[in-house]
DNA sequence: TAGAAAATGGAACAATTGTTCATAAATGAA
DNA sequence: TTCATTTATGAACAATTGTTCCATTTTCTA
């Protein structure tokens, strides 16, 4: 027998991607072998290579997807508003989309150095560009004078670190919602541009 | 012949730590076979198991080590002195020793997954120590009525996060010295926990 | 200088790796 | 129903993995 009665192959490609998402986010890329990505999947191994050429490609559509909803979702939600209102907006967006795409985001930022050189450009562009969206919220601050900012480049990869921070410890059976976690690192951000 | 001429047994295992280091910093802990590392250091495998009982304690030493010097390296440099004072010279410590030592933040970083239960609370203790050291000052802070801090564990691994993402971008041959980015992180540092 | 201890080389082990391929079953359009 | 296209199996490939072992050589102690 070749072919399992009920397959579908219209739920085989997102199912792999679901699986590797999960898998390369809880044990790291190069410890996830395709036979653990394809007994997930409840599927032999070799038909993994009907959806990608190779696991390398597995890896950079997951972060290069990621990196472009990030960016994409960000421009949805931007609005006009003075630069404060901006920095919180996006502050809070940051903290609850990385909340949401925990594996994705986890993946992104440690799987960097396992991408080809070709693909490892493309997610540092698409990185660049996330933080240059802050940091245009901080120079347009600086020159409407609400914020005090000696360096907009080094403050916006100051704060990005600090909010993505949220994901390495934030659960949600904690003892403070995301809503009130949002709120504390608002706080500490405007804070820290202000003068 | 078993033993080329001229090895000398004192530098070995040095050398087998250093090399893991580089390689684990380098290329993941999983991406770096024990034929590499002995290759590096110019000797055959099964040499390293008089050094290691095997890969796993490799990486654990590495990291404890690692844990421990930081802990114990703020403990040297910490002084008396008020709140803020001592806020900025942890500011300052934890940027400069995180420079000097890449490889090994790095690596304990982001190899956690990859540390079998055991070692892993081991160096989750050390991990906890080091964010108490930072979440006692700012409670003294906000006790002697320096600080505005309404959480001051949020606060505490917030600023850490921030102050440990220098080592994603800073370069020396960039346009800042380390003690000019110093400067920019305290003084966010500082703001963001001042009222 | 003799002999014990430590360090190393070199080969071997079974297990696992990413990937390929021929074959076959399921699917969908005619 | 027919038949080409998709999708899957299952076996195979060479390469690499962590680890063990023993003979051999160097080093250290007495």
């Amino acid at each position: 027998m070749a072919r399992t009665s009920g397959s579908h192959s219209e739920i085989t490609g997102p199912r792999i991607l679901d699986a590797a998402l999960r898998l390369f986010s809880q044990h790291g890329y190069a410890a996830v072998s395709m036979r653990k990505i394809a007994q997930e999947v409840g599927v032999q191994v070799g038909a993994l290579y009907n959806y990608t050429p190779d696991k390398q490609s597995l890896l950079f559509g997951l972060m290069r997807d990621h990196m472009e909803d990030l960016v994409s979702a960000w421009a949805t939600e931007d609005s006009a508003g003075t630069p404060l209102e901006r920095l919180e907006q996006f502050a809070r967006f940051h903290i609850r989309y990385h909340h949401v795409r925990r594996d994705a985001v986890f993946i992104a930022y440690m799987e960097l150095r396992n991408l080809s050189p070709e693909n490892f450009v493309v997610i540092e562009d698409l990185r660049r560009a996330y933080e240059n969206v802050l940091r245009k919220i901080l120079t347009d601050g600086v020159a409407s004078g609400d914020f005090s900012v000696p360096d907009p480049k080094i403050a916006a990869m100051a704060l990005i670190a600090m909010l993505t921070g949220v994901n390495t410890w934030f659960r949600e059976t904690g003892r403070l919602s995301l809503e009130e976690v949002e709120a504390i690192y608002w706080d500490m951000t405007r804070k820290a541009v202000t003068a």
